[in-house]
DNA sequence: CGGCATCCTATCGGATACTG
DNA sequence: CAGTATCCGATAGGATGCCG
């Protein structure tokens, strides 16, 4: 277990970077793109989410709670249940990501088409 | 130099990921939101997003010009001068970063509270 | 000035095994 | 089911040196 990082070493100028960076991390943007349409349960977000590992998307809902982005509801029952759900400043950044992950499938066959042209403008 | 790596062992299922990808690099992020007020400098990019080495900068900036977010203008001049700007699609994936940006300055007052209460909460 | 190549370390992140 | 712990390979990313 990993205990007490020195982090005055590598604390970010700013402290919105650090913010920013947990809400556009790997996982965390998926997360919550996926959770902006309702609460999901760990399994069932793994599932939606698609590819993301046990590992990283336990670390990823655990930051993203910390950060106070959602709220964790374990159900004391057998077999354990536990749903995830945004809370009001986790709406407010999910808004924010769906709006660009929406644009962003928009805009992929563009950005395809700007790959090619790149790589065809190299290769010749 | 590295050549001809698999792609197909681990494309994301879906191309846009790829892209999302791309746009939410740690310093992807960050130069989008720099150009979106206006065009930069290489070096005058480099001291305005602040805390970024020049290797990671030269990878991301051809990343986003790859992908056709940015322009590079390239003046035949010594000493070299290189102006970045970003692209029609550029301009529309910064504003969406832009305000994600922004979002998260407003809030990051908000965020630490939250990270205050959640240590808190476990420390005991 | 604006890169590129090299080296090297830290962190990311997947696979596996185990637990309540 | 919903995690945690551990191991380990892959990648991110910094430091340095060289070049047009």
């Amino acid at each position: 277990m990993e205990v007490s990082v020195d982090v005055t070493v590598k604390a970010p100028m700013c402290p919105s970077r650090g913010v920013l960076e947990h809400v556009t991390s790997r996982w965390g943007v998926l997360v919550l793109a996926c959770l902006h349409e309702r609460s999901y349960r760990f399994s069932e977000l793994r599932r939606e989410v698609g590819g993301v590992s046990e590992k990283m998307l336990a670390q990823t809902l655990q930051t993203l709670e910390r950060d106070g982005f959602l709220l964790r509801d374990a159900k004391p029952v057998i077999p354990p249940r536990v749903d995830y759900s945004l809370t009001e400043l986790g709406r407010e950044a999910a808004d924010q990501v769906w709006a660009l992950a929406r644009w962003t499938e928009r805009r992929t066959a563009d950005v395809q088409a700007a790959r090619v042209a790149y790589d065809a403008a190299r290769a010749g």
